[in-house]
DNA sequence: CCAAGTGATATGTATTAATAGATCACGTCT
DNA sequence: AGACGTGATCTATTAATACATATCACTTGG
């Protein structure tokens, strides 16, 4: 929305408020990218946006459209809401509450991306494609409830069963990857996590698939 | 945000989602325009962004850019939120209870046509622009709770009124005009709007300002 | 030391919103 | 009938996002 047109630009408090509107969001994005422990390259990856241009999001204002907001939000399991300006203070304080789950902890996130490297080096070997696809999966899905783990030892086992995945023992060794990664899960899911306002166990996990 | 580049546009469902977001929104916007009673020129007036592209946002899903989106938005009295995914229901909720007040009756409507007519006439007039302003303040408030307004006699009365003010009686009939307004707000104003779900009184008016 | 990761920056091009009006087609009112 | 309001449509131009890459400066780990 241009603003700097021949018409009277005289209510540049208007101007600077529809700026502040795109920078607020943009801090939004940057905190919840932060807080989930993902680089900017990550969220490129998820969202379809240039790294690049996520970058520029982030420091410099852009008044994107809602296309690329969208993207970037889903990518951070967040979702666009028009609310009326009463209901505001409303929906921060749930907002909020759900987003009380703890950041990652350095540790963990050093952990996380030892493994997903050494995902990468195991995606060049030539193992079993579907057991691979399904660890993989598990390990999407951890990356999304890393700033749950509290403890990095489990983590370090599965990055050494992951470097013990060589081609001859590949699939059984995967196989292994596989079991360590669900018994992690399995021991999330058991965490009780209660805010103290709704709504309740906002990030309860499903026990919907399996390796 | 363009996906129909030499890219692999293989994903359709993520691109159909994309667009699905604007139309959302869009619809959202166009709802709560009606919902006010106000046209699309009018809300272009308050908005800035031009009628025509507002018939095109309603119409045509138009991957707005954050600002323009805020524009509409924030003449609407909406605010654009990022909301965690799990807390969509609960939003959508308080959203909802916040927009349980009536839709606005065609008569009401006329008679704030009329009035607004009848207000451009004024200001052609030689009057007290103090007191005018005043006028114009409540006005513009009477028009954003319109839809409270279940007896259009008292418009009729503050339409009658200033339909009296002209050059000779300016000051004094536009005073007449300020007072009905005031009562007609008072009046509102005791009504006890309580959603059933929170938050309590959300339409609460503010004993804020007078002529 | 080198390799890799991170966020910031730059370049050049394409796309489309945004702008500024004007006008059309239709409905309503006097 | 004419006047007015409403939303849709049109034209031509501009601005800025979006895209695709590449690279830089810095940090960290082996």
């Amino acid at each position: 929305m241009y603003k700097s047109r021949s018409t009277v630009v005289g209510d540049l408090k208007g101007q600077i408020k529809l700026n502040y509107e795109a920078e607020a969001l943009a801090v939004t994005l940057k905190s919840e990218r932060e807080r989930q422990g993902l680089s900017q390259r990550d969220l490129s990856t998820r969202s379809g946006v240039p790294q690049s241009h996520i970058s520029k999001i982030e420091t410099a204002g852009v008044d994107l459209r809602i296309s690329s907001l969208a993207a970037l939000a889903h990518a951070l399991d967040l979702e666009i809401a028009l609310v009326p300006r009463k209901a505001v203070p409303a929906v921060q304080s749930i907002s909020r509450s759900v987003d009380t789950a703890p950041i990652v902890l350095p540790e963990v996130a050093k952990h996380i991306a030892s493994i997903s490297k050494q995902m990468s080096n195991v995606k060049g070997l030539s193992v079993d494609p579907h057991v691979l696809q399904g660890v993989q999966r598990q390990f999407n899905d951890m990356q999304q409830y890393q700033n749950l783990i509290r403890d990095p030892a489990m983590l370090s086992s599965i990055y050494d069963a992951l470097k013990e995945v060589k081609n001859v023992d590949g699939v059984d060794a995967l196989k292994q990857v596989a079991i360590q990664m669900a018994r992690l899960r399995n021991d999330l899911v058991h965490l009780d996590i209660k805010p103290k306002s709704f709504p309740r166990r906002a990030y309860q996990l499903d026990g919907d698939d399996d390796a």
